[in-house]
DNA sequence: ATCTACATAAACAATT
DNA sequence: GAATTGTTTATGTAGA
């Protein structure tokens, strides 16, 4: 199918993008990173502060506590409850419903990047949805609507959500039902096998902002993560 | 030094 | 034909 690709002229050139900008921030993973500033300012900016940790269910694995009786048929993460409990549904949940006193908390004018991964961010819109399921657009304005970088932060990252539903193995499309109505592209689902994994990600990424965060403060001397 | 994970950019095909 | 969606390739950075 992808036999008349052509070579990009970028193959020309040593050269093949343009110069990125002095601000560029590199991969990410510098704003990502275990323990950068801007970690953790996007996590103090960003409300995970809402999210109570009220945990009725079996914490991940290597959390030691068993404060709740592990149901016999979860063995490993397979089980998101413990990110679905209530108001604790998603550590940015919160944000999505209740943006004016959330976004108050925002510094004005520039939030920072979020520290999650666009796998985490795709992670927490579909699982954030009723049906478990989102079409891109979906997806894209979960995000938007989660965090205010990403209103104002240049259209790319678009790409990269759909560069990450594609590439991810973590991620499969299905069919849209289209007696739902009109609009494109296939619903995107997490693979059930990936969930644990995608899980644990997330929990590291809260983990590793280290005590001095809001959520760390918040969710990580809670039970439930 | 190398590998891996990730972000970003871009080309291109398919679909609506 | 335009816009959107999905796939693929390439490249750079940082951490392990």
């Amino acid at each position: 199918m992808f036999g008349t690709r052509v070579p990009r002229v970028c193959y020309v050139t040593s050269s093949p993008r343009e110069p990125r900008p002095s601000g560029f921030q590199g991969n990410g993973r510098r704003a990502q990173g275990r323990d950068s500033p801007d970690a953790r300012r996007a996590l103090q900016e960003y409300p995970v502060l809402g999210w109570k940790p009220s945990c009725t269910c079996p914490p991940p694995p290597n959390q030691g506590s068993s404060h709740c009786p592990a149901p016999s048929d979860q063995d490993d993460l397979t089980c998101l409850s413990w990110l679905h409990q209530g108001t604790n549904l998603l550590p940015i949940q919160p944000l999505a419903r209740t943006s004016s006193t959330a976004v108050a908390t925002v510094a004005p004018g520039a939030p920072g990047k979020p520290p999650f991964s666009f796998s985490s961010l795709i992670f927490m819109a579909i699982e954030d949805s009723p049906e478990k399921s989102l079409p891109v657009q979906g997806i894209y304005e979960w995000i938007v609507r989660s965090f205010p970088y990403y209103r104002s932060a240049p259209g790319g990252w678009r790409n990269s959500v759909r560069h990450n539903l594609s590439l991810s193995k973590s991620f499969h499309r299905t069919g849209r039902d289209r007696s739902q109505g009109p609009g494109k592209g296939s619903l995107w689902r997490v693979c059930p096998e990936h969930r644990p994994a995608l899980a644990e990600a997330l929990r590291k990424t809260q983990h590793c902002q280290g005590p001095g965060s809001v959520l760390a403060g918040s969710v990580l001397s809670g039970p439930v993560l």
